[in-house]
DNA sequence: CTCTGTGCAAAGCGTTTGCAAACGA
DNA sequence: TCGTTTGCAAACGCTTTGCACAGAG
């Protein structure tokens, strides 16, 4: 188990035990929703009130230990905060997952042709995962 | 002006004025938010309310006239749906504009590295315009 | 004429806030 | 000890709903 108690410290924050659940399960899921990582909390916590978690979720967002994934519709998942990525979003499933694809060349393109210094990408494929075609 | 009415007709919507109106503004504007969009409608249709748009945004999207862009950040913008294209946000002037990027090579690598089908992309590259930097 | 769309008010739901007590450093 | 965090309940803001009437086709 990683050491998240210095983790949250790196990032200004107090290494409270519900934090840590809270980190512990967001890191084992990968991708979770506020309402999932709620319940799944509670079973570990079960004095842990809603209005904690999203507290937690915002501070630690502010703080860019979280990073949050806007996923077309559906609510947004949580994640913990690594190099720049895209996202396959499985339509049958649901299922988020993680992948590097080389922006370079479009990012050239993009300073090229308009101008514009990407410093932020929200990049999420939809369609078929493997399982479920 | 375009030929609102019968785009609507197309996507099996009844072509009221207030439907009308917020075509004419999302096409002109480009992009915008529920709440600009109810502010410049009332100016031309004082009476509409912000159920209606609501609603009407709600089955404009789900006729696939309409296409949500959800930006990092802000509240989700509108467009008429067109052909795949991505975004540029600028994080200064909050500006959205649409942009052709070629993704055939990308995803022919998501197809071959994780055997997934792309069927939609929701793409924002978010950073400074032109105009801002 | 029929069915869909509109406007209003109320309800719903996810998220945020204020506050006193508890806790981490 | 001091400042931050927690839990609770209330408040908030955005979005949806139910219903009677109006309007498009």
């Amino acid at each position: 188990m990683k050491d998240y108690t210095y983790i949250l410290r790196e990032h200004h924050l107090k290494a409270t035990p519900q934090r840590l659940v809270m980190m512990d399960i967001i890191d084992t899921k990968g991708h979770i929703t506020i309402d999932k990582l709620y319940e799944m909390v509670k079973v570990k916590f079960n004095t842990i009130s809603l209005a904690t978690i999203y507290k937690n979720i915002n501070s630690m967002v502010d703080n860019k230990l979280l990073f949050e994934v806007k996923v077309p519709n559906q609510k947004s998942v949580y994640e913990i905060a690594k190099d720049p990525h895209s996202h396959l979003l499985c339509k049958s499933c649901s299922e988020v997952v993680d992948i590097d694809l080389d922006m370079s060349s479009l990012e050239k393109t993009i300073s090229a042709n308009h101008n514009f210094i990407v410093d932020q990408r929200d990049l999420v494929f939809s369609g078929t995962c493997q399982h479920c075609k």
